[in-house]
DNA sequence: GGCGGGAATGTAAGCGGTTGCAGGGATAGG
DNA sequence: CCTATCCCTGCAACCGCTTACATTCCCGCC
């Protein structure tokens, strides 16, 4: 391997002038400038990462940690491009240009995973955390050490920086449309674990604006786990309803805490000769799904991921220069996608 | 930031000692090694992993670079799980016990990325280059400085480490299921550009297998440029043809070289009222879509992606451990996944 | 001619770990 | 009691690059 010592030798000048060369610097005569770019170029010469690093206390890497997808929901999100993969695109974009590079780690919460966070956090100059992947008191001692800013995790109290979504937002402009646009009256929801904060955070805004809609009111609400095949369960249970002289079987519509449960519920729907959105308006959330792939285009709410990420990583990067920022909590809106499985028409 | 000396002074030990115990060198007295366990736990020592690669001369962190879509791209490929992302998961993983860790760039051809690429070159410990992603020569170049194993680039005589898919196994398969299960004789194909090796590869393995086959004929090879436009465009073309005594307007098969164009083709011929597999069997390439969102399921080969990554990483770990290992391509075969587009029953 | 000043370059001290080698203490054998 | 061994630790020299500070050289000007 050659070395800054070998470049200075060959180019007749100190490990100082080569260094100042290859850094850039200005303060070298052109002309020996010249000399030592073209030994760096014969050598093939490229400075040890972990040298400057050393001496230059920092490393030009970011760390990304997300949840990786277990082994068995692989299969079922197959084909899908996930949250994560979306941040890491957007993130590695932002950094491209400042000569940092992007160091990932998936993984779920355990004693390992820890582990790895933290020798993990050796080699890198920041942390990006995607979800709530930590626990918040492991978080804040890392927080202590290396800057820390967190995508999507509940902006709450923890005196870190978050960059997260609103889960209002959109799921009042989508309710808006529901019953603005089509008429609905009489709206369902497949919500999610009850423990699961987003789902939480969907219904609250689900409920409040269903409410505040004329004359729209929640008729059920179905708890499902985010999964497709909790959308096919819930699909039964809509059907399975008693139909009385006061009401229908079926709502006017059905909303989803995301897109995959609404995936099960169409086909659910569907294979029962329900026709989406002739008979019932159905709707999803997160807009991860090619939605252009499924039958009726799926009406959604969009979670700007890319510009999650692509804030966050600027975040991080502020941070890194000046360690003294105060920590704050940046909410982006997400927004309704209007498409077709609403009832719109199509394009 | 504290350090093996922060450490070895609280312990009332040397630095020699506390790295021995951080790395977990046998030769600590046990009373030690708690002692000093303790004061690492207590102060929050994080070894630098600057000082460390410095000093082992081993960064533990291997890079890999790939193509990045282009904004453009962007929109298409919108919610589809890339190669890339593909890749990216499974070498994790398959780095996740051994301590090294991942380091991405994505790119594409140009001045700049070469730079970029270099520069990563030295952070890490070794390469994955996906792709023809960089000219045959930058590439041997790097390798002389670090390992390389490229994936899924042609196994050619560029004396590097190869894992790359054949594209013939699956074709064969798929048209012998075509031609052998179904009965269909006359068949047609949507390739891709005509420069690009995987789709002359998989035209080549197409009219073989269907000259192969008993009666069977290829009637048209259509060219696209592997996008869904392309595929709806090839449509046209097939709706087109005139019908005449001696044959009817549409084949008994259209195999397409990418699932992007098959799901065109679907779209173009759905529209045009043509049943998929009903009137025309339809098949793809590649089984990177979300297939069980398309209706019907697309018949089409599978890559085998994770496969391809897992080894790629293995390889890379061994030659970082031996320098002299021969070069070797290792070529894995592709095969067919028969859904219900070929004219197969569901499920 | 002498001197202040600025530009170009060199010197050398780190940066924070790792590890070969040496030292010291305790135990066992002579 | 002396010495050979075996453990356990410490000393200190790197690893390759950066950079504060020192040095040298060349101008220009009084």
């Amino acid at each position: 391997m050659t070395t800054v010592y070998d470049v200075a030798r060959v180019a007749g000048v100190s490990t100082a002038t080569v260094s100042r060369v290859v850094r850039g610097s200005s303060l070298v005569h052109p002309d020996t400038r010249d000399r030592v770019l073209a030994v760096v170029e014969a050598l093939g010469f490229v400075p040890d990462a972990s040298a400057q690093g050393l001496s230059r206390r920092r490393k030009d890497i970011i760390g990304f940690v997300a949840l990786e997808r277990a082994a068995g929901e692989m299969d079922i999100e197959r084909g899908t491009l996930l949250f994560a993969d979306q941040i890491v695109h957007a993130a590695e974009a932002v950094l491209r240009g400042t000569g940092y590079s992007l160091l990932l780690t998936f993984g779920g919460r355990g004693e390992q995973f820890e582990r790895r966070v933290r020798a993990l956090s050796g080699k890198v100059d920041g942390l990006l955390v995607a979800e709530e992947i930590m626990a918040v008191d492991d978080l804040r001692a890392l927080a202590e050490r290396i800057p820390v800013v967190m995508i999507a995790g509940r902006p709450d109290e923890t005196g870190l920086d978050v960059i997260a979504a609103d889960n209002r937002s959109g799921m009042t402009a989508l309710v808006d449309h529901l019953v603005g646009e089509h008429g609905n009256r009489r709206l369902c929801l497949v919500s999610g674990p009850k423990d699961a904060p987003d789902a939480t955070a969907r219904q609250a805004a689900f409920e409040a604006a269903v409410l505040a809609g004329p004359g729209s009111v929640v008729e059920q609400v179905i708890h499902g786990d985010f999964s497709e095949s909790s959308g096919q369960a819930a699909a039964r249970v809509l059907l399975d309803r008693p139909r009385s002289a006061s009401r229908r079987a079926l709502p006017d519509a059905v909303v989803c805490a995301n897109d995959q449960m609404a995936i099960g519920v169409l086909r659910g729907l569907q294979r029962a000769g329900v026709a989406i959105p002739g008979d019932v308006a159905l709707t999803g959330f997160d807009d991860l799904y090619p939605s252009h792939l499924i039958d009726p285009p799926l009406t959604t709410v969009s979670q700007p991921v890319r510009e999650l990420a692509d804030r966050a990583a600027r975040r991080l990067l502020a941070r890194i220069e000046d360690r003294s920022l105060p920590p704050r909590a940046e909410i982006l809106p997400t927004t309704a996608v209007i498409r077709v499985s609403c009832g719109c028409p199509g394009q």
